[in-house]
DNA sequence: GTGAAAGCGCTAACAT
DNA sequence: ATGTTAGCGCTTTCAC
């Protein structure tokens, strides 16, 4: 109790009218005549008066708040999608309530209880994979549950993803033209849905071209990990091509052969990432390698939020081949 | 109105025990006999029921919101800073509410605003300078505002920032000890108050050690900035130096001045970044750089939300040199 | 157009 | 330890 803020009450007092006349004020729709608008808004520019949110959410059930759960929030791809779609909200007049799973392979169950206890309006599933009884529990109350690069197999709840395979497919593709003869597929130890997806979708198809696939996974989906690969894997001198189901990882693979196995990229060998992020276009790198388009992403799961077409809830979203200089 | 959740009304008739009953049992400190406990436990177990934070909060004022706001969510520093954040929050029980400023030029009053209405009970300034009449409002209503790397001319609010005039003397020292005679200092044009302290103190400490200094600021805090920067000034052939106000300006400039002007690093120039971003460790550039402590800022941070020391209002944060090969 | 009154889901003071 | 009662600040019928 005993706070700061000013409450309905005393600004009707201040402008002599009733409590429920400023409460129109306030309110898109609300019936109220010129003088007293004008009179209620004085008053309450003059006491600094300012709804409160989360009187106003009770009231009519909708709190305007967006759970978004995400692991790793520092890495250049989920910044990148956290960025923009804090934005998109912000932009549509809803609020975004940030819940870090600190690690992916974290349960995220409770953190999505804590959004049910906020009432949150929608819950944007960044990373992690909620359990099948949260999924339900969503359903059952009536909160939308958007997750991001995660394929469940439902078809009750809003799913956006890039398309994964057929970008490995692109990535194996290219890395045939390059004439490569066996190359390395890289993913980390936290074997993530999409990372499966690509690796599983590039093995195959490399397979059918009848190219050796020397697979490799460990550690967390970070440089370092891709470092730690190009170390171990280009031991073997015949590799001359590898795909990382991740810029992060197919940075630090590069490196790894470049400054300390003593391979010239893309001479020796080819190296394709995936993702896009900011740093595969830096001039050290010039990464050539699948694109996700963060912007048609979130655009998707911005839509997804209001519309309810059920035809809606798988969306797929296009990746295209960003062509830099690490191929030959 | 309508929504799926499930009331403590609802769960008290089930139990058979008083709707406060119920409240009790879901307060930390309530008192209700073993037996009413359980039986309130299993009847919202089966109902699903949770507790609504809203009306939680709308009763005892405290709403457990934090709100957080930030410009530039995927850089490097800004996403580091939320992530540890976001983490620290969560881990007191508090949450997070994240209003992206999208550039850190823009007013965020506004989204102060929109705080207040949220009543959050606390504000962290990642980015971007509040107001004064914003400032005033918190202290009034009781919001404690917390400013990171901001520098603002006033003790009642709390402000944690680094030591940027030790780090721009430390990168000073440094450029000295690689007798340097001609360097540039290279910032943004959004001159934040940070970059503008890191950048004045260099050159004070320059000037007094007899050397010369060559400004250079425009674009936004990018790579591509200091690209950009790099191509400029080293058409001069005399600069030996450079210290960039922040690491992705460094990374930016290291690369014109390696890959398109044909400067060999650290013997034809010596860079010295600022922040001690994650990729400034990476292989390829190796960018020996000030430090902050992302750590100690975050502790700093999540003290000051409880503590309400009057000393402890502006903190400063130790920074520290990072040797790596990028400085003779 | 406006005010009175009821109610959103919860907690806390007051009895018992 | 438990139930009753009175709010928290707001929106929304419902009369007028």
């Amino acid at each position: 109790m005993a706070r700061g803020f000013v409450t309905a009450e005393e600004v009707a007092k201040k402008a002599g009218v009733s409590r429920s006349a400023v409460s129109r004020t306030f309110t898109p729709g609300g019936s109220v005549s010129k003088a007293v608008r004008r009179k209620v808004l004085k008053a309450a520019q003059e006491l600094g008066y300012r709804v409160n949110r989360l009187a106003q959410g009770l009231n009519n059930d909708r709190s305007n708040l967006i759970g978004v759960v995400g692991a790793n929030l520092s890495s250049p791809f989920i910044s990148k999608q956290l960025d923009l779609l804090s934005i998109g909200l912000l932009r549509r007049g809803l609020q975004c309530l940030l819940l870090n799973a600190a690690d992916a392979r974290k349960d995220i169950a409770p953190l999505i209880e804590l959004l049910f206890e906020f009432r949150a309006q929608a819950i944007v599933v960044l990373s992690g994979e909620p359990p099948a009884s949260i999924v339900d529990e969503c359903i059952a109350n009536g909160v939308r549950l958007i997750l991001i690069n995660q394929r469940l197999d439902r078809t009750d709840t809003n799913m956006v993803l890039s398309d994964d395979s057929h970008g490995a497919d692109l990535a194996a593709m290219r890395l045939v033209a390059a004439k490569c003869r066996k190359v390395a597929v890289v993913s980390s130890g936290s074997q993530t849905p999409a990372q499966l997806r690509r690796a599983g979708a590039f093995t195959q198809r490399m397979t059918v071209e009848g190219i050796e696939v020397v697979p490799w996974s460990g550690g967390p989906t970070s440089y370092d990990s891709g470092y730690q690969a190009g170390r171990e894997l280009l031991a073997d001198k015949s590799i001359d091509g590898a795909f990382c189901v991740t810029d992060l990882l197919a940075l630090g693979f590069m490196d790894a052969a470049r400054l300390e196995m003593g391979r010239r990229v893309p001479e020796d060998i080819s190296i394709v990432g995936f993702d896009d992020i900011p740093q595969a276009g830096w001039k050290s790198y010039q990464l050539t390698t699948v694109a996700q388009s963060f912007d048609a992403l979130t655009e998707k799961v911005l839509t997804a939020l209001d519309s309810d077409e059920p035809e809606t809830r798988l969306q797929v979203v296009p990746v295209s081949m960003v062509e830099r200089i690490t191929a030959r």
